[in-house]
RNA sequence: GGUGGAAUGGCCGAGUGGUCAAUGGCAACAGACUGUAAAUCUGUCGACGGGAGUCUACCAUGGUUCAAAUCCAUGUUCCACCA
């Protein structure tokens, strides 16, 4: 269980395709993740996700153990059961929320006091507390409990988050070992170190020496440019062993896919197709459009040409702007399934260039296709 | 026919002498969103000008006043009630 095949590499980026065996079914390399924060991919059914190929979806930790709660989603039989998906799931440790709820909270050596974002209630947060949550929830893969460095911060401010993250590391793992079914879930270390190259060095040497089955790239996507995030991923793809996936957490914009998967990058989550799609900003072939845009009225074309989904074989441009304007369910419901099976494609061509020899090249012509005036940068 | 009330920017609606080009909300237009406190948030929203500013505006016309969306007169339209 929980063996990382590697099935092909490119010869001349650093990407990779494989194979991840879980108790719920192998996942293929490269993957996207949609995000299921609270026990559903927001606007989409299992059913959908299916359809579109999902191949895992996340849940988080923090949220859950909020509502329902532990005790009803060990009642109901785990996460698979409680929101009937039997396909792979990985579960965010709720370090993530140490960083994206950090005014709720004081965070020590120790553990996180945290204040429930939702009541207010207090809430202590630790790796053993995550480690637990994520037993009962019966995630594929669990996270380690980390923390998220805020960007920008000093070079000391990173060096604690490394520091803490270690710590926490040996805890998930020790607690984990001793206490969750390790031949059903499998632990990700996940490293840390902002954009600084010695932090990420170190982080790395660290949480691999702890020797966890899949490793996690956490702490990018949150404010640095696009060319930090490649350089550390550049740094990284050297240091991280081959024979274990590597998850970049967080990282779902077009670019930023194939840039990563070019640079060894297994697994991505994220959730900019969800969050924009409820916002009716598409991601297409030929780059990001904000479909309440005026200019769409009277477009009868699809969304996107080259797309397979739902959405792109049966509706216009118009329509979809119409069910945008008036706040229709339907309109957030479509462009979810849009941007969620344009990021999961955008995997799946990925996978099948890398082991077609052709990775090189679809990585150019996706870059040359792709335009948005506001990532210009890259 | 009588009595009372009301007319404000695309819509609804505040404002009752100067600090009003006029609160709010909606609509519209534009933008943002990367391990989800997000079906959310931000900006623009009379015209011209880079700006200082200028012009046109609160039903119409006339008037009072240094000054009117705000006061007065007449008219028009609408609403309510009574016949």
């Amino acid at each position: 269980m929980f063996e990382f095949k590697l099935i092909a590499e490119c010869k001349t980026t650093g990407a990779r395709a494989g194979e991840f065996i879980t108790p719920h079914g192998v996942i293929k390399t490269p993957v996207f993740m949609p995000v299921g924060t609270l026990a559903t991919v927001k606007a989409m059914s299992p059913r959908e996700l299916v359809e579109i190929n999902s191949q895992i979806i996340l849940g988080n930790t923090y949220h859950l153990y909020l509502r329902p709660g532990n005790e009803i989603i060990s009642k109901a039989g785990g996460l698979h059961e409680f929101m009937h998906w039997d396909k792979p799931i990985l579960t965010d440790s709720g370090g993530f929320q140490v960083f994206s709820l950090a005014r709720l909270q004081k965070i020590t050596d120790e553990n996180v006091m945290c204040r429930s974002h939702i009541d207010g209630s207090q809430l202590i947060m630790s790796p053993e507390w995550s480690m637990t949550t994520q037993g009962i929830l019966g995630s594929d893969i669990a996270m380690c409990f980390d923390q998220c460095c805020e960007y920008p911060a000093t070079h000391d401010k990173a060096e604690e988050a490394v520091r803490r993250t270690t710590l926490w590391a040996k805890r998930s793992k020790n607690f984990f070992m001793n206490n969750n079914d390790s031949s059903r879930q499998a632990l990700f270390g996940i490293i840390q170190g902002s954009v600084y190259d010695d932090l990420r060095e170190r982080s790395a040497d660290e949480i691999i020496n702890l020797d966890f089955p899949g490793y996690a790239i956490g702490g990018l996507s949150v404010g640095e440019s696009h060319a930090a995030m490649y350089h550390s991923l550049e740094l990284l793809n050297n240091i991280m062993p081959k024979d274990k996936p590597r998850y970049l957490m967080g990282v779902g914009y077009p670019l930023n896919l194939v840039e990563g998967i070019a640079r060894g990058v297994d697994m991505f989550d994220c959730v900019l197709p969800t969050r924009n799609g409820r916002n009716a900003t598409v991601f297409t072939s030929k780059g990001r459009l904000n479909m309440r845009g005026k200019i769409y009225a009277e477009d009868f074309s699809p969304l996107d040409d080259e797309c397979d989904c739902y959405t792109c074989k049966n509706f216009t441009r118009a329509y979809l702007r119409h069910l945008a304007m008036t706040g229709e369910i339907l309109g957030a419901r479509l462009f979810s399934w849009h941007n969620l099976r344009f990021s999961i494609r955008i995997a799946e061509q990925a996978r099948e260039a890398i082991i077609n020899g052709t990775f090189p090249k679809f990585l150019e012509d996706f870059n040359a296709k792709f335009h948005d005036d506001n990532h210009s940068e890259d």
